[in-house]
DNA sequence: GACCGACTAGGACAATTGTCCTAGGAATGC
DNA sequence: GCATTCCTAGGACAATTGTCCTAGTCGGTC
């Protein structure tokens, strides 16, 4: 098998198992069990652990910009644009209700370990923070754009995280009514 | 010393460790340290790591049930009772700011490890539930109590898991004041 | 067919983990 | 002043961790 190939199924194997494990929860005997590949053969594709995560990150910083920009292309305005990043929650509803959200936890995770790649795992928060507070300027409301841009995502924060508590899938379609209507009400009244 | 108050220490200390560096990241090496006893010592106190996390779960379910009950007890009505619940950010901001949320972070851990005291872990958030969804109650919103104590519970916690990735103490005390307002325009105008 | 690079398997390594044992000291009851 | 129970220290134990080395296989090039 190429090189690429393998280092790509690391990768991805490992993405997955950090989002339902936790980064220090899973060892390179786990990913490398998940690929199929003998543990001592990780060092030919990764020095180290630390270097499989920032792939990693940068797996999902890649997938999280593609996904924006597609949507970005859709033709969509704005409105319909934000309503598919409040949607997420309910398309990704199974995992979120077992895992979590991939982002927070992360993000949490890493802080609590004091990990160097703190700054590049909240990058994809950043990603999704610029990327509504475009579409909030693109609705006319520009003063207010990162504040509602910043609200939405730790709305959905919340939501995430106790849907995962409570396992509680209805709350979760719930908590997605009301985020569509306080959507709504923003474009309604530009306060 | 009292057993009593050995155990005691070590409870403490490890509720500080596991919320600073997580459950699975904290050792009993790490415990043993801040506690300045032998790490062997543990096994007179605790059988297993689980016992210890079993103990952390159920002092922060004493000190909650504490806190909500003398909020409770000060004479203020429902209203001003909800407010000592949403200023908690306010008055942890230090340890939010680098931390997160206790609740939160522990209930997202323990949610990833698969690990037995999750619905002990998530008891502390039904605690808070229960106790909101009765402070709304009191506010005449009998019916959609339950669900303003849970929107209230998440935009919480979304706001600490923001306010700890971006370190943004602004932030965090700007959401602070939009969640009061949000409170005053339920008491205003019942759904 | 010889050669060289990319790739892999298997295991060695020290360090750390949770768990457990044993021996001794401190405190209390008689 | 003795005995019993409570508490503690220190280390042994196997298992697992991240890291690293070495010997090899395989595919392609002269």
């Amino acid at each position: 098998m190429s090189a690429g190939a393998t280092r790509q199924q690391i990768v991805e194997a490992a993405d997955e198992l950090f989002y339902r494990q936790g980064y220090a929860h899973s060892s390179f005997a786990d990913i490398a069990a998940a690929v199929r590949i003998s543990r001592g053969n990780f060092y030919y594709h990764f020095k180290t652990k630390d270097e499989i995560l920032e792939a990693v990150i940068a797996l999902r910083l890649a997938r999280t910009r593609e996904m924006l920009d597609r949507w970005e292309a859709e033709g969509d305005g704005p409105a319909e644009r934000i309503r598919c990043f409040i949607r997420i929650l309910v398309a990704n509803r199974a995992k979120i209700l077992l895992y979590g959200c991939p982002v927070g936890t992360l993000s949490s995770e890493l802080a609590k370990l004091d990990h160097g790649a703190q700054a590049q795992a909240n990058g994809i928060f950043a990603l999704f923070r610029d990327w509504l507070r475009r579409q909030f300027e693109l609705l006319g409301l520009g003063a207010e754009a990162d504040r509602l841009a910043m609200s939405l995502l730790a709305r959905s924060q919340g939501v995430a995280t106790l849907a995962n508590a409570f396992r509680d899938e209805a709350f979760l379609r719930e908590e997605v009514e009301a985020l569509c209507d306080w959507l709504d009400a923003c474009v309604r009244q530009p306060a």
